[in-house]
RNA sequence: AGUCUCGUAGCUCAGCCGGUUAGAGCACUACACUGAUAAUGUAGGGGUCGGCGGUUCAAGUCCGCCCGAGACUACCA
């Protein structure tokens, strides 16, 4: 028969090898894809990571997620396919190959040709797939490393182009211009990803103007003008760009704020005026003794200038007001200006409460200008230079971009001459944060910039509506993070002017009249072949399809015209989007394996993806198949130091995940990660908890099987014998089975609902508190004691069960011990015919076996003896020393029917000969009465408090009285309130005479009178652990049998003469005597006396 | 700056519908145990549950404000 493995050590590294070597060579994991019928499937998306770096982490952590959720649906029977995938496009590699080659984008076109450049990136991207595939395997991460999907592939591109032609064919892609981050310095626009960097916002100190703008009085503002005092009116408004004012096109005021009109003196030119402010914002430009200065009889020489109150108006009866341009070089063409609009944005936390509107120069401005149907103004060119038109500033640069000596900030100039020509009514300086290239550490400016556009939002509601049918883990990001910005979700900026990423499928004439979008390869040959043949061309559809082989290839317009392509690149957030399709090539290919595999089922990353990937499968989702593009999504939370410091180079925190694995092995690693708190939650990484885990859980379980494993080696339990019926086995049997049914149901539960950490810990609290500790600890003689009975098989039978039951419910979280303990309890008893725990099933259920009342009266036997070792613990009575009795207060029949029938656990477990239940007899047993808050509180309301006190003032007598009757008459102010028992807990308190320890409702009294066999039965226990060690210490077998000979001690005469039979038993003793010459070892006995004591095998 | 999340013992975390001694593990201290032993048990110290206010008979739990940490978003003028 074979044997249970048994082992030295726990060696954790070592069984992640074994268990790796296995799966390879037995293909396990194609197995467990294989064994599963495809109409059962479970759709997991990978999100592509990107190669170009070194995998950390923090990449452990979604990944264990990942995996888990797929090991579990697999062993609940669904296959599982895991087609891993990379993501190669994009800015973080040009950038590092720009670095390595020490090159800026300015570079490329001149110093490096774009052909040259691209093939640097193609090259860097995949530089650590080696060792990003070598962690997915020693992670136990399971995916498909051998086929997966690439985004720089022409299948890869030429499906993310199907995507975009659909787009374009319902009229969802357009050419329109935004603001952007642009820097003038190194004269690029950049991305949100480099306004991200550390170190990009800044705190810097710049020149902020209050300008006035001068109402026109016409038809439409005579209301306004009503009233006015000396001078013009002019509505003040703030900014700290002062160079934007000439391209300024309206005033942006909040519908629902309150407006001031005051009449004061321009505090410059002295002049008076008549000035609109938010009302709010007064005491920001005005002090109090303005306020009551005479206005009338002010005069320029004056130091405080008064202003006085006029009126009062809402944000929306100023709306459609007109205004003189503050600084007329130039008036826009293309659309309305000068008038005041209102804008949901504008606050009274700031400025005036009135907003400068520059459409070129401003996100906002440039909505709110749309909204409005405003014309613009972009009086600054790309260098950041005023352009010709701005005559007395033309050819100024608007910041200091290029450490120009003596160079004087053209913001102070422009507020001079405000000043000179009464348009200023306030300037100074202004500390904000502001936004820098990080190239440069020049402030960008924001700048209209070309761009081609999806109009997601028209997709809006239908997002949301689609959202609110995922299931998110945790909730809020799906709720909040992802819900409130799909609410406000804008249009999706596609374009990239860079040079490695998925080309723009987009030619156009010269005029752009005409346009055509390609969707597939032949589409472009059959493009390609017209254009040739009327533009009399020879080209041909490139071998690549990227930069710069594609921007050769010239189209042809309807009308005979040759069409361009578009330069731009897409966001490489529409590659990984993209790949729920792109990922098979569809729909080139591969029709029906996509239709088995859209949506997902599942997928997971960290909530740093929630507006990236996890947004791109989403809005494609929607927008092509208007459907989820996934079911069910959590998104992990980041990975700290474990001082909660975000890990990074710089500060040389981070944690390298391969010393982790090879030191402590995946899985005390991943069931940390799991465990330690939700995974959502950010965790902060201790490997001192990763050895905890080893430890402790690891520890424990090994233990336990290492036990389970010796002697059922030694008694040759393979599990041939039938399943003993549950009803035949003993209690504890029962009591470990029922635990372990429900904690199946739970962690099947929990699983199923995407809540690792509850698993794990129910896993945990199982085999720590309750496998070993509880049941293998009261049950270790059964396993080593007598025959190989009945009892001693049911044992076996119990104790397989449990572990071969938690090896599978662990096997997602710990896949490499959950499949080497389930193998070696299965090679050798050969109870299943899988070959791997990732082949099994998880367990059904046994609701039959789940029997609350048996859990709940081992709960007492638990802690009964705890109570009692605790009372041993204070009187100095070490548990080797039986004792006579204890004594057990009872409140109800129940309660003793339930603690008699664990009654021989308890007195096994703290060594004790008899329980003595005592019932309320003449008031042995003191009571304690509490108020039971939840019935009470509801019934009494106010009168809470008072009865509290007034029922922990009753005494012993009304307390029987109430336990007899079941009901009290209290009166508390005057109101007479009828309860029952159920609104008291009554519990024992003490035992007169008695030393008493509690814990909730059970009392425990224990009688420490050590008569003279007590005492001997003790020194025999004593004998018996002193010869054990022997035995241990001369290395014998546990099954060898001996002699033993102990010095003739009179302490010993007594029990050894007594308890004769017991200790021979105990010991495997054929012969045991007494003898005055003993030339054992010299063992101590009880303190100060020692004997010798000679044990020799037979 | 906004949105979201979090704040419970020295550390890592539980604490369900609000209900009265606020828990566990680690660490620390002491004492036991030792046919599972690179384990284990018992006991002890350690908390104004971030702060203030509110709702309620009752708040760690619900509400508001503030402080602190983090993530995401951001030209608020």
């Amino acid at each position: 028969m074979p044997q249970y493995r048994e082992f030295k050590k726990l060696d954790l590294p070592q069984i992640d090898q074994e268990i790796l070597t296995f799966w390879n060579k037995e293909k396990i994991f194609q197995k467990s894809i294989e064994g599963r019928s495809e109409d059962q499937s479970f759709v997991f998306y990978e999100g592509p990571p990107s190669a170009n770096g070194k995998p950390g982490i923090h990449h452990v952590m979604a990944r264990t997620v990942k995996d888990l959720f797929c090991r579990y649906h697999t062993m609940k029977g669904q296959r599982v396919e895991r087609k891993g995938g990379w993501d190669t496009h994009g800015l973080p590699v040009e950038l590092k190959v720009e670095k390595e080659l020490g090159i800026t984008k300015d570079d490329i076109g001149t110093k490096i040709s774009v052909e040259q450049y691209n093939l640097e990136c193609r090259k860097a991207v995949m530089r650590f797939k080696e060792m990003w595939d070598d962690l997915t395997r020693k992670m136990g991460y399971w995916a498909d490393l051998d086929n997966p999907y690439i985004t720089f592939t022409n299948d890869y591109i030429e499906s993310v182009w199907s995507l975009l032609k659909i787009l374009h064919s319902k009229k969802l892609i357009y050419k329109g211009y935004t603001i952007q981050p642009y820097s003038p310095a190194a004269g690029t626009g950049l991305s949100s990803h480099e306004l991200n960097m550390p170190g990009a916002y800044k705190d810097v100190s710049d020149t902020s103007a209050v300008a006035q703008f001068e109402v026109i009085n016409d038809e439409k503002s005579a209301a306004i003008f009503e009233g006015n005092a000396a001078g013009g009116l002019y509505i003040l408004a703030w900014t700290t760009t002062p160079w934007t004012l000439p391209s300024n096109v309206a005033l942006a005021v909040g519908q629902k704020i309150n407006y001031a009109k005051i009449a004061t003196y321009n505090p410059y030119t002295k002049e008076p005026v008549n000035l609109i402010i938010a009302e709010d914002l007064l005491s920001k430009w005005f002090k109090q003794d303005q306020a009551e200065a005479d206005y009338e009889s002010y005069s320029s020489e004056d130091k405080l200038i008064p202003y006085k109150m006029l009126g009062n108006y809402s944000g929306s009866e100023l709306e459609g007001l007109r205004y003189h341009q503050l600084l007329p070089y130039v008036q826009p063409v293309d659309g309305d200006a000068f008038k005041v609009v209102t804008g949901d944005f504008v606050s009274t936390s700031d400025g005036t409460g009135i907003v400068h509107i520059a459409p070129s120069f401003g996100a906002d401005d440039m909505r709110i200008g749309r909204q409005n149907g405003l014309g613009s103004l972009t009086l600054v060119d790309k260098q950041g230079k005023f352009v010709d038109e701005v005559t007395d500033f033309a050819g100024r640069y608007v910041k200091d971009y290029k450490d120009e000596e003596n160079y004087r900030d053209v913001n102070i100039d422009i507020s001079i001459k405000l000043k000179e020509e009464n348009k200023a009514f306030n300037v100074q300086k202004y500390k904000h944060n502001y936004p820098h290239c990080w190239r440069t550490d020049k402030p960008i400016l924001y700048y209209p910039l070309d761009s081609w556009f999806i109009k997601a939002s028209a997709f809006r509601e239908r997002m949301v509506e689609l959202n609110n049918t995922i299931n998110w883990k945790p909730t809020h990001t799906g709720e909040k993070r992802f819900g409130n910005w799909l609410e406000n979700l804008q249009d999706w900026n596609l374009s990239r002017s860079r040079y490695w990423g998925t080309p723009l499928p987009l030619w156009r004439t010269e005029d752009g009249t005409s346009e055509i979008c390609i969707g597939s390869i032949s589409e472009l040959t059959a493009e390609i072949k017209k254009a040739n043949d009327i533009l009399g061309l020879t080209q041909s559809v490139p071998e690549d399809l990227h930069k710069p082989y594609i921007d050769e290839v010239i189209l042809v317009s309807g009308d005979g015209q040759a069409m361009k392509r578009e330069s731009d690149l897409i966001d490489v957030w529409f590659d990984s989007g993209a790949m729920p399709f792109a990922q098979w090539h569809y729909p080139k290919a591969n029709h029906e394996i996509f239709k088995n595999n859209f949506p997902a089922d599942f997928i997971c990353e960290g909530v740093d993806q929630t507006r990236g990937w996890f947004y791109s499968l989403h809005a494609i989702g929607s927008m092509v198949m208007d459907s989820v593009a996934f079911k069910n999504v959590v998104s992990t939370g980041l990975v700290l130091d474990k001082d909660g410091v975000k890990m990074s180079k710089r500060l040389g925190n981070v944690i390298d995940p391969f010393e982790t694995l090879s030191k402590y092995g995946a899985d005390p690693t991943r069931w940390y990660m799991m465990t330690n708190a939700q995974p959502w939650d950010n965790l902060k990484f201790d490997v001192a908890g990763v050895e905890e885990v080893r430890r402790k859980f690891f520890g424990t379980l090994y233990n336990t099987y290492s036990f389970f494993a010796l002697y059922a080696n030694i008694d040759r339990f393979s599990f041939e014998q039938s399943y003993i019926p549950l009803k035949q086995r003993p209690e504890i049997d029962k009591w470990i089975i029922s635990l372990l049914n429900t904690l199946v149901s739970n962690v099947d539960r929990d699983y199923a609902d995407y809540e690792p950490t509850n698993a794990g810990r129910a896993i945990q609290s199982f085999v720590e508190d309750h496998l070993s500790n509880w049941y293998v600890r009261l049950c270790r003689r059964r396993f080593w004691k007598g025959d190989y009975n009945q009892d001693k098989i049911s044992a076996y039978q119990t104790l397989y069960e449990c572990l071969e039951t938690v090896s599978k419910l662990m096997a997602p979280i710990a896949p490499f011990f959950g499949d080497w303990l389930y193998r070696n309890l299965n090679q050798a008893s050969g109870r299943e015919k899988y070959e791997s725990v990732h082949l099994a099933l998880i367990p059904n259920v046994d609701e039959a076996s789940v029997d609350k009342a048996l859990e709940e009266r081992m709960d007492y036997a638990q802690r009964i003896s705890s109570l009692v070792l605790s009372l041993r613990k204070k009187e100095s009575l070490r548990v080797r020393q039986p004792l006579q009795k204890i004594l057990l207060p009872i409140l109800d029949q129940r309660f003793k029917e339930q603690v008699q029938s664990v009654e021989d656990l308890i007195l096994s477990e703290v060594n004790i000969k008899e329980i003595e239940y005592i019932t309320d007899t003449a008031g042995v047993i003191k009571k304690r009465i509490k108020p039971n808050f939840k019935t009470l509180g509801r019934k009494l309301g106010k009168d809470m408090k008072a009865a509290a006190q007034a029922i922990e003032g009753l005494t012993q007598n009304e307390i029987s009285e109430i336990e007899k009757s079941g009901n009290y008459n209290l009166s508390i102010n005057e109101t007479n309130y009828q309860l029952s028992l159920e609104d008291f807990e009554i519990s024992a308190d003490e035992i007169p005479g008695w030393q008493v320890a509690s814990d909730g409702d059970i009392t425990v009294a224990l009688d420490i009178t050590i008569t003279d066999i007590l005492k001997s039965e003790g020194i025999a226990r004593e004998l018996v652990n002193r010869i054990q060690n022997i035995r241990k210490q001369n290395d014998f077998d546990v099954t060898d049998r001996i002699n033993v000979a102990i010095s003739d001690h009179e302490l010993v005469q007594n029990a050894v003469h007594s308890f004769s039979e017991y200790i021979k038993t105990e010991v495997l003793a054929d012969h045991l005597k007494l003898s005055s010459e003993v030339t054992g070892h010299e063992v101590e006995l009880v303190e100060d006396v020692t004997i010798n004591v000679l044990a020799s095998r037979v």
